[in-house]
DNA sequence: GCGGTTCCATACCGATTGGTACACCATATG
DNA sequence: CATATGGTGTACCAATCGGTATGGAACCGC
């Protein structure tokens, strides 16, 4: 089982081999991975054009033209992008696939996309700070999803419903919480070392 | 036993009675507090000097009277009370009180402190984004304190040492995931509801 | 009364913000 | 070769950014 390469995803693009001037070209896809790297790091607010171009090394043509919404357009579809990426890898296993099998199948997906606590979640970032409102059912979704595929899959794994939900519910509010002290400690274990704590509480 | 006013703290601001313009005097005290509210609801990025005077009501003269370093001033000074008030209010009751009566006190000044969920913690808004960089020091030691303070708090209630060490990291973190998913959802009673399972997991 | 200090409001500064316009390049198709 | 298309770089825009300067009220000890 290898997981889709989403936060280390290699955008390919095809550089031109003009003699003067390098000239790189992306794809819309290329474009929404690095801008999404851009926001995770910066927060919203922080995440101001001339530092999305600059790291990103797609200028503003480029921008907006893949995002002719401008900004606020750029967080959007990053939004959705990372809830599609979790809903293929973390929700849909969850609600569908055997339970035991994809919690365990999540604790790893997870480990790996968060680069065990070194990057972060940028839903929970824009949850904090005023950006909160500006997206407010992109991110109520993607909370109220991944608990309740969680619940649901506790549920067919044997556990009591009251008790799924509880559980389900702590799980994403350590997950979070844990990257907000890796982050703040600088310190990865801090991450690691929760979710071995969540594995090691749940139904294996 | 009542809980020092800050997060909501009158500041009775002379008001001057003269005829035409109403100038409103405040005190350096009232400007952190007020300063703190606006950048905890904004974060630092999000926090222009425009809607910090827009939101306390100090022109900019004031604000650069109080803290003439500017916005990373009012930020530092921000954090540094915060911490100041954590200190006085938390971890020293921790640290000196008998154990289980200053873990008790700690649920209660939290949950009044936050506002049961609806207000979030400033240092953990700042350690998402690249702020964090800005203030490690500060935040760093603003949670590496709070959780060696509760750790020799369970370790004195009779905790195993180790155990206290895992047990306190583990109450910060669902503290801060806690606020991350209150604020996501909009829904306050995800706080009130780690802090009761907490209070219950840890001696009494 | 007076001068000094503290504090507030405003106008202003250069730099940067998000956004637009448009010419231009590279490739694929004809 | 021509040309349509998708992608890029750059110059430019009004608005706003953080920060400074200045002028003047309110209050203090005297």
């Amino acid at each position: 089982m290898t997981i889709p390469a989403f936060p280390n995803s290699d955008c390919k693009p095809h550089r031109s081999h003009r003699p003067g001037m390098a000239r790189t070209v992306f794809e819309k896809a290329d474009a929404v991975a690095l801008v999404a790297e851009v926001f995770r790091e910066l927060g919203y607010e922080g995440a101001t054009l001339s530092r999305i171009t600059e790291r990103t090394g797609l200028g503003k043509g480029s921008l907006y033209h893949f995002f002719p919404g401008g900004k606020e357009a750029m967080a959007a579809e990053v939004l959705a992008h990372v809830d599609g990426w979790f809903a293929a890898n973390v929700f849909r296993p969850l609600e569908q696939d055997e339970p035991r099998l994809a919690i365990a199948w999540m604790w790893n997906t997870i480990d790996e996309y968060f680069r065990s606590g070194r990057s972060i979640c940028l839903v929970g970032t824009f949850s904090l700070d005023a950006t909160r409102d500006r997206f407010a059912g992109a991110i109520r979704g993607y909370f109220t999803r991944w608990i309740a595929a969680l619940q649901q899959a506790l549920i067919r794994a044997g556990t009591e419903a009251e008790a799924a939900g509880r559980q389900a519910e702590a799980v994403v509010i350590q997950l979070q919480g844990a990257l907000v002290l890796s982050r703040a400690l600088h310190d990865e274990t801090v991450f690691a070392r929760t979710l071995r704590r969540l594995a090691a509480e749940l139904p294996r």
